[in-house]
DNA sequence: GTCTATATACTGATAGAC
DNA sequence: GTCTATCAGTATATAGAC
């Protein structure tokens, strides 16, 4: 189930028409520029439109920003959703899992990214005192998903399934991992679903191995 | 042996103690809050002075940025210089060369991270037509020293050492994973240098493994 | 070499027309 | 619901005193 995060419901942002259009233009420049960088006017330029269309919408920019990162996380608690509570041992509930974060990252890679610097404004206290509040409910959502995938490599290690030292560490090495898409990632022309998903099973792959999962799969 | 990517020798950065001292708060800085967010009177502030002594050595706020990068890359350059041509296989070379990286990360942390928002605006093309030939320079530095890993990952691939698909993406992905320290590392009271070691070297049999590596280590 | 003004530009946000 | 005009605050960079 996708907790709310935030005011707006999931089929608010996919039905309002104008408000998706912002969202994706604000991901979009967001990405492209970063948080400060990226002015109001930019946004609203993208759109073909100016920022009174914005602020009618949202309050602040930096409202905006948080609702881009909240549409982000829903996102992927939507797509892990159908294989989170599959039968099976940990090890290969943890591989779909995986697989599944990697190929949201590369399909929603500008939400992403605003999740990644909105993470990062948060634990660097880059907020003011009204914002800290709501990103501390953002991030406190990225930690809750982050942990579906801390617990399930803790099971597969009681398994016998994975091999790590410290958990801490190895989680934060395979969450670099499985995000790094947002990064690196740029689409080829004439790109398959196929050819993203075989990207997605190297990542899953790396990330598996490096936890020291009994079977290793190259593809 | 380091190469000189702008107009500033190691010993220069070393020994005037004027500049160096900007350097390190700069660095601080630009970790702290970002290229955009912070402000010469931010690095200013930190060092208790006003901008007119960081004007007097830097003509501008992104050369200022600049050289925090490149200041960055030399100490990259430096720490590998001993263990780039070592003897021995691949692999083995790979093994100590990646730990050297990952200890330079943890050790230089604000340096690196400037290191890499640098290359993130230089790919995100935000940065001023006059910039553009400075940060491609950088840039290539940078890229250079990538090409160091990826080398040797190819012939230990072709030693039969290591087993990963794709070069392109196994490289990404080792490096995001050697890099991350910069993202999570923080140093806690009593730490010794033998606690660094032991989380570099655990990040070192991740990406191990990862990329396939023969043997496993798990410290 | 460092500091204190100050010029200049930009941008987040608001008010009111349509 | 969107646009135009405008205000206020802030930040880069400069000029000139000390």
């Amino acid at each position: 189930m996708a907790p709310k995060v935030g005011e707006y419901r999931v089929d608010q942002y996919a039905t309002d028409g104008s408000r998706a259009a912002i969202l994706e233009a604000a991901a979009r420049c967001f990405t492209e520029r970063g948080y400060d960088a990226t002015s109001i006017d930019d946004v609203a330029r993208s759109l073909g439109a100016t920022k009174g269309r914005i602020y009618h919408h949202y309050p602040s920019k930096a409202d905006l920003f948080a609702d881009v990162f909240r549409a982000g996380m829903e996102m992927n608690y939507a797509a892990i959703e159908p294989v989170r509570d599959l039968p099976g041992k940990a090890l290969g509930r943890w591989r779909t899992l995986a697989f599944t974060h990697v190929v949201q990252m590369i399909r929603r890679r500008t939400f992403q990214r605003v999740v990644w610097e909105g993470t990062e404004m948060y634990l660097r206290g880059a907020t003011t005192p009204q914002q800290r509040s709501t990103f501390a409910a953002l991030h406190e959502s990225r930690s809750r998903y982050g942990a579906i995938f801390r617990q399930t490599i803790a099971e597969a290690k009681k398994d016998g399934d994975m091999r790590f030292g410290s958990l801490g560490i190895a989680n934060q090495l395979m969450l670099v991992t499985l995000n790094s898409p947002i990064f690196w990632y740029s689409p080829r022309p004439g790109e398959t679903r196929d050819d993203i998903d075989d990207i997605a099973w190297q990542v899953v792959a790396f990330a598996a191995s490096g936890l020291g999962a009994s079977e290793g799969e190259f593809r």
